[in-house]
This record gives C-alpha cells, sequence and structure tokens, in this order.
DNA sequence: ATAATTGCAAATTTTTTGCAGGTTC
DNA sequence: GAACCTGCAAAAAATTTGCAATTAT
C-alpha cells in the first residue's frame, strides 16, 4: 500500500482526503475509468463530487502521478503511474492487466524511432484478446 | 487510391456518397479524429452532417472499414483498415505516423499472450515522441 | 496567512437518437 | 420496392468552468 501523501507532495500537490480516496481506489482497482472512480470512491466518501474527480485526474495526470490508458471502443482507463509495462486487455469483460515489457520490445522499438528521427518519449504497447477468465465463460 | 465503394460493399454497406466522402478523407489525411473529418468532409460535400459522420464511423469500425486509434491525452483517430502496423504519435503536433510491425514484436507480444491464455487478436503499438518536424521548429 | 482545493450549479462540448424524406441495390 | 441511409433537431451523456466556502501547509 503506497503512501499516496508523500507522492503527490513530491508532485507538488497537496494530499488531500479526496485525492487519497481516488488514488487508494485506482490501486486497488489496477486500472480504473471516471466512472469506476467516481462509483467507488462514494463507498468511503459519499460527498465527493465527480466534479473533484475530473478535476484531479487532469492534474495528477498532468503532475505524472497517473497514466491515461486510453483503449478502443471504451473509455479510456487510468492507472497508477509505475514502472513501464504492457496491456492485456479483454474486449469482453473490458479488464486490463499488466504485464512485463521486456527487453525485446524495448530496443526494438527504440530502432524504429531512431530511425524515423523520432525522439522517443514513451511507448503503450496494447493486446486486445480474450482473457482466460471470459474464454472459460464463453466455453460452457 | 482505393476503390471505396468496393470495400463498402463487401462489408454490407451501402456504398453512399457520403462514407465515400468520408474514407477519401481519412485515406488523404492517414489519420483523422471525428472533428477533422467533419472539417473536411465538408469542403466537398458542405451538406453532410456531423450525426452522419457520427453514425457512419460507428458502423465503419463495426463493420471492420475503420479502425480507432485512441491516443493519450487526445481524441481518438481514425484509421482505414489495412495491415498491421504501429505508430509514432507526436506530442507536441498530435501527428501520426505508419511504420511497419516487425516480426520481433509479433512474436514476442505472441509470446506473452501465450503464456498468460490470453487469447490474442489484435495489437496496438504506440510509441510518443517527437517527430523529426516539430524536434527541428523547437531547435530554431 | 495564503494559496490551493472542494462542491455545487451552470455552461459547454461531445455523442446519440428519433423520425420523415431520400437513396441504394 | 424494400431496406437502408441521411439530415435535422432534440436529447442525452461527458467534461469543463466560475465562484464562494473550506482546507492543507
Amino acid at each position: 500500500m503506497t503512501n499516496f501523501a508523500e507522492v503527490l507532495k513530491s508532485h507538488g500537490l497537496k494530499a488531500t482526503f479526496q485525492r487519497m480516496t481516488i488514488l487508494a481506489v485506482i490501486e486497488e482497482l489496477g486500472h480504473a475509468s471516471i466512472d469506476e472512480i467516481y462509483e467507488n470512491v462514494l463507498k468511503t466518501h459519499p460527498t465527493l463530487s465527480l466534479a473533484t474527480v475530473y478535476k484531479n485526474i487532469v492534474t495528477m495526470v498532468e503532475q505524472g502521478v497517473l497514466v491515461e490508458v486510453p483503449i478502443s471502443g471504451r473509455k479510456s482507463k487510468y492507472e497508477l503511474k509505475k514502472h513501464e509495462h504492457l496491456h492485456l486487455i479483454c474486449t469482453e469483460c473490458g479488464s486490463v492487466t499488466d504485464r512485463q515489457m521486456d527487453e525485446i520490445i524495448s530496443a526494438d522499438t527504440e530502432k524504429i524511432a531512431r530511425d524515423s528521427a523520432f525522439r522517443l518519449h514513451g511507448r503503450q504497447v496494447n493486446l486486445y484478446g480474450v482473457c482466460e477468465h471470459c474464454a472459460q465463460k464463453a466455453a460452457s
């Protein structure tokens, strides 16, 4: 369980209860859309407004506390900023799972960028398909 | 220049002038957001409504004529469905450029999916950074 | 103390929908 | 001719904003 107060302060943001709650929800869910964040935040802080969720997602992404994960055909999800990784995205249930991004992909994409004189700052590798759980459900 | 009438019919869609115009715009721009599509479509078909753009993007994505390219911090763009490739996305100007997705990435991501019993259906590899053009502008 | 943040309500922006008239096959 | 498609206007959904009151440092 992360010390969110420290994370926020180190990014120049005040450690409000609202932000801590939002971050705790995202950490618990791993990846969450605005709706999912709001819904879950209400459980422990019923007066937190949707506008506050929006404002904070914007500022925390700006400050690098959160990362947006845009997804084909769905609303973006947000995750805590962490080491680089890739995503398995289930097109059935919408779940997002992290996997290690290995050296093969890093090196290869770096070369591709270099060959195009492109100053690479970040990568997003999303694999779309059906997760084990949904595949089993479909088989029954 | 693609024969869009054939493409549409082969996907069970009627070849209307509106759809042809939308597809022509997307082909010309390579990648375009709803706004960019609408804006450009008006040049040759000033009465085409925004609602029609929306409806057609939805159905053409559903039918596999178009592909959505979701982008961090911006609105999604759409491209013609074509062979698999990756994207260089400029965080300055928003331009999107295609590059070949080589066998290294394909094989590696397939292995990652297999190891997680994930039924891989599609990949999205987006490299974020600054394009050559914007880098030169910044240097001056 | 002060500068940032919240919550509310209102405004804006984005996307979807219903339906009458028009078009494609 | 039948089914599909368009455009309009209206509705719904998503996001942003202004501001007075509150809170963190």
